[in-house]
DNA sequence: TTGACATATGTCGATATCGGCATATGATGT
DNA sequence: ACATCATATGCCGATATCGACATATGTCAA
């Protein structure tokens, strides 16, 4: 064993600055691979592989349209990342950074309490 | 050139799932190494190496305590996470998936009719 | 069938990642 | 100074990743 986690996720598949282009795209109605080529400024061989990854993960569905892939974004497949992120939302809200700030002002003294005087 | 994004982001530090248990267990508050080695059932090289990461992406703050050291989750480090994918919520919300259920219906039909009779 | 277009896949090289293990660094108490 | 606890770092091996390039597959038009 010697690796863990791939981009076998939606975690992972949105790590990736490149593919969140392409979702934010893609958030803008159906497109071809040559149209997020054009739009991305990227090679073809790429936006096809990161397509790939999107896919695997449910991130974007496919449909045939004569010799074109037609892309669309499959929101849904982003939630496990929402959910998972909105549970830290309070801690940059407002009162609770106040909070914080406080609380760090507290622990500093403590330290600096502890360790000299 | 050979590879673009690495650990030194929000979304990266988050993509490992090691990483998020982490910050799951702080969210609870500040624990000390041990107590995360602990908690989690990782190797202490481990958690230290995760936590480097985190503290990297000033998703952790520490502050020594004695031979410990207390990390502390610093959430405003994932906002930018929580942006980005904030603006997909919608495509998950019941009206919307409804809604792209019908278009895919249609989509669907689409392509039966053209690509045969 | 041939050729052009559209997309997917394969290979390669450079590098990053992760876990495991050993070890260095640092603080505490005696 | 020494032993011990707490944490960080270094090195290794296996593997995954990403971009670049070439090439395969598939579709349409003449």
């Amino acid at each position: 064993m010697a690796r863990a986690a791939t981009t076998a996720d939606a975690f992972n598949a949105v790590a990736e600055p490149q593919r969140r282009r392409i979702l934010d795209l893609l958030a803008g109605g159906e497109r071809s691979v040559t149209e997020l080529v054009d739009g991305l400024a990227l090679t073809q061989p790429q936006v096809s592989k990161h397509l790939r990854v999107l896919r695997e993960v449910g991130a974007v569905h496919v449909r045939d349209d004569g010799r074109r892939r037609l892309y669309r974004l499959n929101g849904p497949a982003l939630k496990p990342i929402h959910d998972w992120v909105k549970a830290y939302e309070q801690t940059w809200e407002d009162r609770f950074t106040a909070m914080d700030a406080v609380l760090d002002q507290l622990r500093q003294q403590e330290d600096d309490d502890g360790g000299n005087g």
